[in-house]
DNA sequence: TGACACCTACGGCTAAACCCGTAGACTAAC
DNA sequence: GTTAGTCTACGGGTTTAGCCGTAGGTGTCA
């Protein structure tokens, strides 16, 4: 038997996401030029050839725009972050996004701003119900 | 060039790796029951060879005990969660930490209990310091 | 009209992640 | 002793992820 494919999007394929929601309708140029802006030395070729599996994939959509292809999200970022998340917690934290917070906290890797902001991000979320 | 391997335990190894840190030291017998338990109908071969795998990536230590293997963690629990998280957080979310909680919060999957056990830990946390 | 740049389509390549089967050795039980 | 069971070692098979190159079309500019 083989491998089952993942729902999710993969490390490469999250990285063109989080471009494409960040700049909007983006060519396979553009998305490039931004990879290797951060330091990736990929060739042309290579993203454009993600960027159509993740159409395949449902990840993105395209559209002709003069001689090159516009790519956009189809998935929303707060909807694939949170499968991503739960994903993570249902496999190692046996479905407890709780433990996954005692985790992070332990870890001792949290700045006391950031703890800050955790704290008032559930305060202020506290007051919504 | 080729896809680099990942530091991380895969979901399989983890999952292998949940069970030897839950049970202690463990034959492949063990550890495939412990699965097939969980509903997942792996071959015995399956089990026994991932976990050799797992130990050349010193993921798990062997020890011959009469006629088997047993196999126990050679990495911590606590250490291995906080890199998959970690590895998570700059991935997906910035790497800031209050972002990921940001968005399990806004996910709107968690129960109040969960939520309350949260804001305990953090509670807790904060006396610590 | 060339030279050049850019785009897409297509296919190939490596390695990882899984999944197993078979062979051979050994043990325990009848 | 023979049979049945269990274990390891070894290798094979499939799919996915990720990386590219080449071919061929098209536009631009001198």
């Amino acid at each position: 038997m083989s491998r089952p494919s993942s729902q999710n999007p993969t490390p490469g394929e999250l990285e063109i996401l989080k471009i494409v929601w960040d700049e909007g309708a983006s060519s396979s140029r553009d998305v490039l030029d931004q990879l290797n802006r951060d330091g990736k030395g990929r060739a042309y070729t290579s993203v454009a050839s993600l960027m159509n599996v993740m159409v395949e994939k449902n990840l993105l959509k395209r559209k002709q725009q003069g001689r090159a292809f516009f790519y956009s999200a189809a998935v929303a970022r707060q909807k694939t972050l949170s499968q991503i998340l739960g994903d993570l917690v249902g496999r190692a934290f046996e479905g407890s996004a709780s433990q996954l917070v005692a985790h992070l906290l332990e870890s001792g890797k949290l700045s006391t701003e950031e703890l800050d902001k955790i704290g008032i991000a559930i305060k202020e979320h506290r007051k919504q119900k």
